[in-house]
DNA sequence: GCTAATAGCGAACGGTCGTTAGGTTAAAGT
DNA sequence: ACTTTAACCTAACGACCGTTCGCTATTAGC
């Protein structure tokens, strides 16, 4: 029927079925995601679709990689332009949460549904969720880090702490667009980031 | 094999039905419960196991509304000695940390996972969870109220934003102990609790 | 004691799952 | 021009899914 692809076209197909697949997946989740749903939707064979990745679970990783490589992109690449610290930390969170409101066939992050759909369920899958998190926390302790040194927080910071309730507001956010699909969320979260940012 | 049972006993099997499943659907979801994996666990048939619920669809509103029930016999139900207001969501808040943390059989909180899995799915079950977590919310929101009127926290408090964070603390507790398994995310999360109900 | 209701079983149903084998066709390498 | 590689296909696989259909055995009501 269709022509068959060169090289270079091979790698626009693994994209176009990513691409798909992270659609079907912020719907579905991660292991509601099938590769004949998949396959229907592309208009290829199941065999065409699972060529690329060797099994599901190596098309789960795929997944999970792209939509790890599209948070970083959006989020804390959007802030480096802003000063270290608080600046950039309120800036990065600022983007984390426009970015969990826009519509683009989602809503909320695909991350930490990720992350709630695979908490109890040990494997390659959960443990490179665990690593997307991982590297995330350590950005953020990084600034807030750096926001203690240059004095824009108390000395006597728990800097740990202060992550931890960060990352409550973003759960928090992500909760209330994709579940209760407040308009409001967005507000609320960015006045909790500056009233944990601001010092008092 | 074994003898029939009574009516009476008839409401037990459906208990040990739901117990069981409980437990499944805490360690795979509630829709990677599954009647099969059930019937094996309870050494009973496919048949005589969905008998008692119609569909899985069915199963899956009993075990919300057991998990429902559970968490409201140990969360609010616990709290009513305290005095209204911040003491009674302190005490409250506590006890879903405590909740979350102890390990009988699973770990968090089952409401809060079920809310994460079915915020993109429409349907009864969906709607039931929201119910839940509705209910929580105005509880929540009732207290805060009080508390301004005894004048525990500043008149100026905005109530929704408040329930908004706490939310947040609720639900960062819950990941850091289901997912990274932090044994310090129970005091962290009482200390955040602390930090929005006790007035500056 | 007889009848009706019901808990639970065994077996089968049509579907869909993930995966594999083999074939076809186009492009790349030589 | 011939061979190799690789993308994608069709077809089938065994396993499991949720659901349904009788059937048996027990209990409850009369």
């Amino acid at each position: 029927m269709s022509p068959r692809k060169s090289v270079a076209e091979t790698a626009a197909t693994r994209d176009r079925i990513i691409e798909s697949a992270l659609a079907l997946a912020s719907a579905e989740g991660l292991e509601g995601l099938t590769i004949g749903r998949l396959a229907t939707e592309l208009e290829m064979s199941k065999a065409g679709v699972i060529g690329h990745f060797g099994s599901k679970e190596g098309l789960q990783l795929a997944v999970l990689d792209a939509a790890t490589e599209r948070f970083r992109m959006r989020v804390p690449a959007r802030a480096v332009g802003a000063r270290p610290g608080t600046e950039r930390l309120t800036r990065a969170f600022h983007e984390w949460i426009d970015y969990m409101s826009q519509d683009e066939g989602h809503g909320g992050c695909f991350l930490t549904s990720a992350a709630g759909e695979f908490d109890g369920r040990p494997g390659t899958v959960r443990d490179r969720v665990l690593a997307a998190l991982d590297a995330w926390s350590a950005y953020v302790t990084a600034e807030l880090t750096t926001a203690v040194e240059n004095r824009e927080l108390p000395e006597r910071t728990d800097v740990e702490q202060l992550a931890f309730e960060l990352n409550g507001v973003a759960l928090a956010a992500n909760q209330s667009i994709q579940l209760h699909r407040d308009p409001q969320a967005p507000t609320r979260a960015r006045r909790a980031v500056a009233r944990l940012l601001i010092a008092p």
